[in-house]
DNA sequence: ACCAATTTGTCCGTATGTATG
DNA sequence: TCATACATACGGACAAATTGG
């Protein structure tokens, strides 16, 4: 090692494909290239790149991967917008691989289903309401089954967040739900009597929307989510262990048109 | 078309490439594979998947992007977790191509950094206080420069939810302020005198943490946002217009380590 | 400090299945 | 139906960088 400080920084030259996907890239992001669009063949990506294909190809996966492109069902390459669905099982991957703690989960969800349900209140349509009305009808049909319930409950919160027609919450309370879907499962397992705490809490919420009442649609929400800390709690489980998680789908499934 | 129903689905054979990469993400998520192993050379996976060395390349520049994969200073392949700020740029790059709102962001920051810096008066170490203060303290030194002090005041925001210790929490505000960036730089820049109430309010919610007073911390963001908010209304834009982006790194580029 | 082996990055040519017109 | 265009996948090759003796 040199006692001299050192003059220059190391040369790190990205590789091609790297340089390739982000050269595409700047053209989305900027709006240049627009969702819907063609990008055009590999042979024309080879041409105006002068690289060649193998190297194109390796840059084109990153991006599709990152939701920035997409293929139709002839395989041509499109430009896409990056969906929430792609972004929230990413999220969810990320938090569950960090083991994030049910303590932490549970207080992020007091925060953003409240604040859902509040912004919900003022901002309802009758047709998300109705929306509402008939997932709560399904989980009284399905009132055996304990899976179902947790997954028609995880619908239920997400239309909540859809009826509070903000995006950016919407957006950031999906990973909570998500990893929560076999936490209720279990509790209600083991404690089937809680489904009908869970329907009564649906229906005085979605109640109270209707009304525009947001204190007690906020009141309810509130319950709704103590009543499942108690459940996790009486399952005999720790509040500040990490999450257990199942896997959803894969993150690097690919969805044809 | 037949008018008989139709009987089988069709086939839809995912491509090799996909495979790979699906194949040895199970092997991550399941924990088989840890974080900072060694994923084994190219040939390797060539000879165990026995197929040709594009199509693992292919396979393993999607896990590259999806944060999975990463590769050390000698290019080599190792598991790596997904970081936050990975994550966090392509939310909010996700979320600027939505188009979201001013109005959106906004109603998600006031409900999301009221909720960290509560949490932050709960939980906060002396270490991250004093961070706090100095972060203060340069922003208060970089006082004419518009673009620093919005800079800094990101990180600030960043401090605090980092003080909450709630994971989910963290990676879910991060794109409201990191899309905020540009925002602020620019009332600042048309209102310097905003400045100096920008740090007042920093100052009385870090002491407010420092003495757990939770109402006070509470308060104080609440009007630190709520003059962010008329900030950006003197500027003469519109709440429900989309918010402009700036570019901050690309989503594909590459940290080496 | 030098050398040999390994590994990645990149390129070339070719074959095959499938979608489109 | 047929021809063309295109994505997928394969095999082989070489240079540059890195590793390990």
């Amino acid at each position: 090692m040199s006692v001299a400080a050192e003059r220059f920084e190391r040369i790190n030259a990205p590789p091609a494909y790297q340089l390739v996907a982000e050269a595409i890239e700047r053209e989305i992001i900027s709006g240049r290239l627009r969702a819907g669009e063609p990008l055009g063949t590999e042979a024309e990506l080879v041409r105006q790149f002068g690289v060649n294909r193998s190297t194109v190809r390796e840059g084109i996966r990153m991006l599709e991967q990152a939701g920035l492109i997409r293929r139709d069902a002839s395989r041509r390459l499109t430009v896409g917008l990056p969906h929430y669905e792609h972004l929230a099982s990413r999220m969810t991957r990320a938090l569950a691989l960090h083991q994030v703690t049910f303590r932490e989960l549970w207080e992020a969800s007091m925060v953003l289903e409240i604040a859902a349900v509040e912004q919900a209140t003022m901002r309802a349509t009758p047709l998300v309401i109705a929306e509402l009305e008939a997932n709560i009808a399904k989980t009284e049909a399905a009132a055996s089954d304990a899976a179902a319930i947790a997954e028609l409950d995880t619908q239920w919160h997400a239309l909540i967040a859809k009826a509070a027609r903000n995006r950016v919450l919407e957006l950031a309370r999906e990973p909570t739900m998500l990893l929560n879907v076999p936490t209720t499962g279990a509790i209600l397992d083991t404690f089937p009597e809680g489904a009908s705490r869970l329907i009564k809490a649906h229906w005085m919420i979605v109640g109270a929307i209707r009304r525009r009442e947001a204190e007690e649609a906020k009141l309810w929400m509130r319950r709704h989510l103590v009543d499942w800390r108690k459940g996790f709690e009486r399952l005999g489980k720790e509040l500040d262990r990490p999450v257990d998680y199942v896997e959803l789908h894969s993150v690097v499934s690919r969805e044809r048109g």
